[in-house]
Formats: structure tokens, sequence, C-alpha cells
DNA sequence: GTACTAATGGTACTACGTACCGCGCAACGT
DNA sequence: ACGTTGCGCGGTACGTAGTACCATTAGTAC
């Protein structure tokens, strides 16, 4: 090795990673992973909560950005904040590159890293849930439609990531925005119309999507 | 087998709870769990997987009844499947009662067990993430509209259950239906109508209705 | 009585995570 | 040059979760 131009913290994820692709998650002790980085197994715990903590480094930085992105929305761009704060959580990974795709194959193999992920994926909902309920908090139903926006617009950004992690695409930015696309047009029935209709046809025959709405409002009351 | 009033593993969840709710999670040992309900420390990981597993006890019950009603769905009958299937797991927080209350009380304060709750749900995405996926296998986009359809199913389940675990409600069956119609309407759609029409009111106005509609329709196309 | 099974209790062990103490070292001010 | 302060690091000891293993008891069949 060289003569460590690298910060322990950068040695110390370093080996965890190596150890943890060779033996396993569980079958690594933290004295190991220390042992490889040329440390005492303390300083392991002063850079890091806890085993798990290694795989997750910067979670926690990101969270606030991804917050002040979505507090900046006003009104009529609300939408374009939802895209870039979601784009905020995906460009991080697309930065991390090889790290992000290690990680994901990790979170697939060990359960106990999967309920991890799950668990700050959950953290991203709330922002995401608790901004927009700000929005719809005087429309009906505020509540529910908040977290139906925010469950879809993770959901797509989640889809999205799932497969550039997985290498099924090179589109990201083209399919991200499809995916936000559709995320949007479903969940967000901009409110505030004394009726709100989604049209899902190709069709332009404007008579009869009228006779279907006539039909589905007088059979309902 | 001793005689018993109540089971062993019954009188581990009470001491749990009970002690959870006096002191604390962290601040409670296995030990004096085991204690109050008169076995040896054993006994416990006999019974529950960890420290964390006596709160959620059944879950893993609760899955394969789920899935089970998922695999009976039948091209028209799948939005039925995907309302008693979410139901499933509502009626069973219901029937636990106080349970389900108390253990949403932990939930709220402890952030591990607040991370495992939101694991288990993830669970149940996948779930029917799985089985909404092989219905729009051949679908455009069918990934990701399926993913957007599971997450909204369990995004309403969610917010009908907490409503109730707050004691915010008594209607909950009114509500879930409510919840789930609209996270349906929204999230899933059902290809092939001419048109599928929301309407988020409570007037019974038709015509302006209409009026909306056409105008709605002639401004876009 | 003997043998088998199931549930329990006890002991010992590994490893995570924490508390606490001490060391080395660089950056100051005087 | 000399202390002082702060910071990052290493070491030791400890509490506790979770596992492995063995001993014990109670019920059951023969």
């Amino acid at each position: 090795m060289a003569r460590m131009p690298t910060s322990t913290r950068a040695r110390l994820v370093d080996a965890a990673f190596a150890l943890f692709e060779e033996r396993g998650f569980h079958e690594t002790t933290v004295e190991e992973i220390t042992a490889r980085a040329g440390t005492g197994r303390t300083t392991f715990f002063r850079h890091f909560r806890g085993k798990e903590d290694v795989v997750f480094p910067d979670h926690e930085q990101l969270l606030p950005r991804v917050a002040a992105r979505l507090g900046t929305a006003t009104g009529t761009t609300r939408e374009v904040a939802l895209r870039e704060a979601a784009r905020i959580v995906l460009d991080h990974y697309l930065d991390e590159g090889t790290t992000a795709r290690a990680r994901y194959r990790l979170t697939r193999t060990v359960p106990a890293l999967r309920d991890r992920e799950s668990a700050s994926a959950q953290r991203y909902l709330r922002l995401f849930r608790e901004h927009i309920a700000t929005w719809t908090a005087n429309e009906p139903d505020g509540e529910l439609r908040a977290e139906l926006l925010a469950a879809a617009v993770i959901t797509a950004h989640n889809h999205v990531l799932r497969r550039w992690l997985r290498e099924e695409t090179d589109a990201v930015d083209a399919e991200f925005d499809a995916a936000l696309t559709r995320a949007l047009a479903t969940a967000d029935p901009s409110a505030g119309a004394s009726a709100t209709v989604v049209v899902h046809t190709s069709s332009t025959d404007v008579d009869q999507v009228l006779r279907d709405v006539r039909d589905a409002l007088t059979r309902g009351g």
C-alpha cells in the first residue's frame, strides 16, 4: 500500500466493503475491519455509529439539502421542486458510481442492510410527505393526497435508481423525467376545480369521453 | 408444559410491553423481561428471534395470507383483490386493538422500532409490487406502473391505519374504502376504457362537472 | 420402570457498542 | 523555548444482545 494519501475514514470504508464482499457482513467483525484499515477498534466507532453505518455513510448530509430544495417551492413551481429534490438524491448515487453499486449488491444480500436501507428511504418519504402536506393542508383529504404524491415521487425515483444500479439502462435522465412525469400526472389531481378529470386515452373523441363522464356521474349519484 | 393461565409467550409479550413503556426500550434488558415473565433468559430467544421481535409478533403469518389473496385475482377482480388484501392487514391491526396502539406508541418513540416497522412495511410493498407486476408485465412501463400502484395501495392503507391508531377516526370502513378508491383511481389508469374520470367534489352538480370536463378537454386537445 | 419427546433453565462464549482514560501532535500565545 | 489547548487516536473495561451447548423436568407411550 502507498503511504496513505487517504483519510482514516476512507480506509475504514474501503476495508469494510472489501471484507463484506469477501466474507459476508455477519462473518466480518469490526476488529477485522480495523485491522485491515490499520487503526484501532475505537476509531471505527468514532467515525461510524455502528457496523451497518459504514455502508451508508452520508445520507444525513443529503436530507437537509433535499429539504432545502423542497422549501423553496412556491405555488407554481412545486412540481419542479419535487423533480429537482428527487434529482438531488439520484445525482448523489450517480456521483458515487462504483460505491453505490457495491452497496446495492450488499443490500440485496444482507437482510439487515436491506432493512436499514428501507428505513432511510422511509425518511425521504416522510420528508416529502411533510412538505407536500403543507401545500395541501386546506384541501379535502389533503393528508392522504400528500402521502400518495410523496409515495409516487419516491417510487418513481427508486424505480429509475434501481434500474441504474442494476445497469439496466444508460438513459437515466430521460427515464427519470418520464418516471417523474408519470408519477406527478397520476398522483397530483391539481386541486381547486369543482371537478378534476384525468383522461387516459389517446383518442380525441371528446363526445365519447363526455358520454363516459355522464354515465359515470349519473350511475354514481 | 406447566399449567398456565396464560402461555409463556403471552407472558413474555406482556412483560416486555409493560417494561418498554415504563423504562423505555433500550433501558430494558431481556433479563428484566424474563424476570417479570417468570422464565429463563433462554426461553425468550426461543420464542422471539430478538428483543425487537417481541413487539412485532406475527407479521410472518400475515404475509402469506395476503399473498394468497393476491394470488386469486383474475383479470376483472384485481381491484377487489388489492382492496381485500390490504384489508387483511388492516383487520389484523383492528383485531389486536389495544396491543396495536401500544405498539404504535413504541414505534413513534424508539427509532430502532420505527426502522423495524418501516422494514416490514417494505415487505408488504414488495409483495404487492411483485404480484401487480405479473399483471402488467406486457404493458408499457409495466414495472413502474406496478410499483406506483403498489405504493398507492400501501400508502392508502397506512393512512387509514395511522388515523385509527391515533384515534382520529371511528369510520374506519368508510375511510378505507374512500382511500383505496382514491389510490386505485389515481394510480391505476385501467387501460382499455376510453376515459377514466375521477371526480373530487362533494357537489352533485353534474352540469357544472360536465362544463369543467368540456373545458379541460377542448383546452388540451 | 424405561424410552422418547418437548419445553425449559443454566452456563459459557462471541461480538457489538459505550465509557473512560491516556497518549501524541499540531497550533497557538507569551 | 515553554506551556496550553484542542483534536484525533489507541487501549481497557464493561454491559448487553444473541448463540451454542448441555442439563433438567414433565408428559406420554410401551
